[in-house]
DNA sequence: CTGAAAGCGCTTACAG
DNA sequence: CTGAAAGCGCTTACAG
């Protein structure tokens, strides 16, 4: 009665195995193992043997073991600076689709954007020997991070956030709609034009301000009114006010994502001004609640989603071809306008 | 040369193994085995050698190959209906947080909350050689899922929804909820209150439904005053007005979550009703968008991360002692008051 | 198309 | 405290 005594032993003790379903349908282990890879090799009676076996015995396959011979695991492993972003999971939403429909599985980390917790998080995956990596790298992440994961040999596709050109990397053109933020508000006439920004710096936040910078100066309006807000949101509708601090009051701010533009859109409120009427805003990502709220917002969207299923595809191509020279998906942006921006009169030029 | 034609291979053929660090620090394989797993049978002196042989090899611990042999993965399955869902993503959160702390890893999947998809997802979890799995079940699973989780011998804990009394569960207390929502609402004065529900039907839905009866009908107030919204966000404002076609006009609603309750402060004051002042309305799950909408919403919340934490935790404890008889973990929700109900005046009794 | 043998990298008793 | 041997459940050449 080993049972008895090891009461989570017994399903493990009665695994059915394979050379199980083998000796049920009569054929040697080596065929069983080629009707489950769905080999052509196996004549479809014997084939039919094989399966009805396997249904019969309650035949379970064994990645684990199959991968410890065959080198793959069908494994890949996540990961990203934080769960509870919405932004994070809708990138993981689009991941976990493809890796799925590939037949793989996602491994899961969370980095909490700390490099130390990237580290162990990475050696994890390693230790797990996921077939391949998607990241999001940690804000602070060194410049020997690509070193180490060239030595480890390990197939790796950056997203959102790039710290190597020599890698893969799905991301989209932050620039681009930093530009297209700043060109839809000075079509109405806004010239005194503020950025909303907080959150960790890293290639995604330096190609917004780059992208805002460059905007603005092409139009010879100044580049510099950028304000920090604080990163938690229930923090930012108080910190409006930061806006018109300077000497210079903006008519417009454009925000660095939309959990800043929703708060905006409140702490604005809560100072008397309306958006959309006395002031405008246009948000970042687009994200579901920009319909939702009053003004409806309008947004650049990154549609993250997207992203996700971008990074999926590139590394499942750089799993089935590793001497692929690296690549870049860089999504366009799109804004979609809705009802947060309004044109100043000719007054006020 | 192999490494020329199987450029891929070379990672897999020159992995520094057990038995290369054990002839490294000259010690068996069995040692070097115990070093790594910390056993205390290893002299301190012996345990420094090979740990610095570790080092020098850049060697990594191949989990798969332990597995096989020692019948264990850990590793746990997490399977969801959606991972778009902030809700869920702050529940995975919750989940990953604890597993991480107890050094396994999570195998994600998204149900999308289909039966047939459930199914496929098992069994990938299964061949996957999964410890165990946090699940929260799709909404028309079947009645015999539970018993075939009894024969796969899977320890399993339900998380936000139940299908099984015999099977661990961690939730929250909808019903009481509700009950805080309506005595809130019922002490302001209200007497016609609505009820905004959507999304499919499961047993949180019901408890929710329940609460909300039970609270009503034990104040002597009409509690069939029920009605669906679209389940897509950008839908919900248009469908405020669905609030007032009974001839019961409700005062008050209480929303089934908060993108309903976002998405109905919006419609409501598309209608020209001003929320907080001349209708009243409570959220539930107390989202962070909750503090940043205006008026600030009310809403009763049901912390997923947490949820998540108390899920991880009941399976950590099962896995660890499989004979625990089933146990429940719901948690109490709590009323968040802020600015969307208005008391109304004695003139509308 | 099928079979017998070896091996993936660990852990597990079992001796010493 | 350490070593030699067997085995976890597959897949991979290699013969036939």
């Amino acid at each position: 009665m080993p049972s008895e005594d090891r009461p989570s032993g017994d399903r493990k003790k009665s695994r059915v195995t394979l050379l199980d379903v083998a000796q049920h349908a009569d054929v040697s282990r080596a065929t069983a193992s080629l009707v489950i890879r769905k080999s052509p090799l196996v004549g479809a009676e014997t084939r039919a043997r094989v399966e009805a076996a396997m249904r019969e015995l309650g035949y379970v396959y064994n990645l684990g073991a199959a991968r410890l011979r065959a080198e793959r695991s069908h494994t890949v492993g996540v990961v990203v600076p934080n769960l509870t972003n919405p932004f994070f999971a809708e990138l993981l939403s689009g991941i976990e689709s493809v890796i799925d429909a590939a037949g793989m599985v996602v491994i899961l980390a969370n980095s909490g954007d700390l490099v130390e917790r990237q580290d162990m998080v990475m050696r994890r995956m390693r230790e797990h020997g996921v077939d391949g990596v998607i990241l999001c790298p940690a804000a602070a992440t060194g410049t020997d991070f690509p070193d180490r994961i060239e030595e480890w040999n390990l197939p790796l596709v950056q997203a959102l956030r790039h710290i190597s050109d020599d890698m893969d990397y799905a991301g989209v053109d932050y620039a681009a709609g930093m530009h297209q933020a700043v060109e839809h508000l000075a079509s109405l006439g806004h010239r005194i034009i503020a950025f909303a920004v907080h959150g960790p710096i890293h290639s995604a936040y330096h190609e917004r301000i780059e992208g805002f910078r460059e905007a603005m100066q092409s139009r010879g309006l100044e580049p510099d009114l950028i304000v920090r807000v604080p990163d938690q949101t229930a923090q930012i509708p108080g910190s409006a006010s930061l806006l018109f601090q300077g000497t210079a009051k903006p008519t417009a701010v454009i925000c660095f994502n939309d959990v800043i533009a929703l708060g905006l859109v409140a702490g604005l409120h809560d100072l008397g001004l309306k958006v959309g009427e006395s002031f405008s805003l246009i948000g970042f990502d687009d994200v579901a609640e920009a319909e939702v709220v009053r003004p409806r917002l309008t947004s650049v969207s990154t549609a993250p989603v997207s992203i996700g299923e971008n990074a999926a595809k590139l590394l499942l191509d750089r799993l089935s071809d590793p001497l692929l020279p690296p690549r870049k998906v860089v999504k366009a942006t799109q804004l979609h306008i809705r009802q947060s921006c309004a044109s100043v009169g000719e007054a006020v030029l």
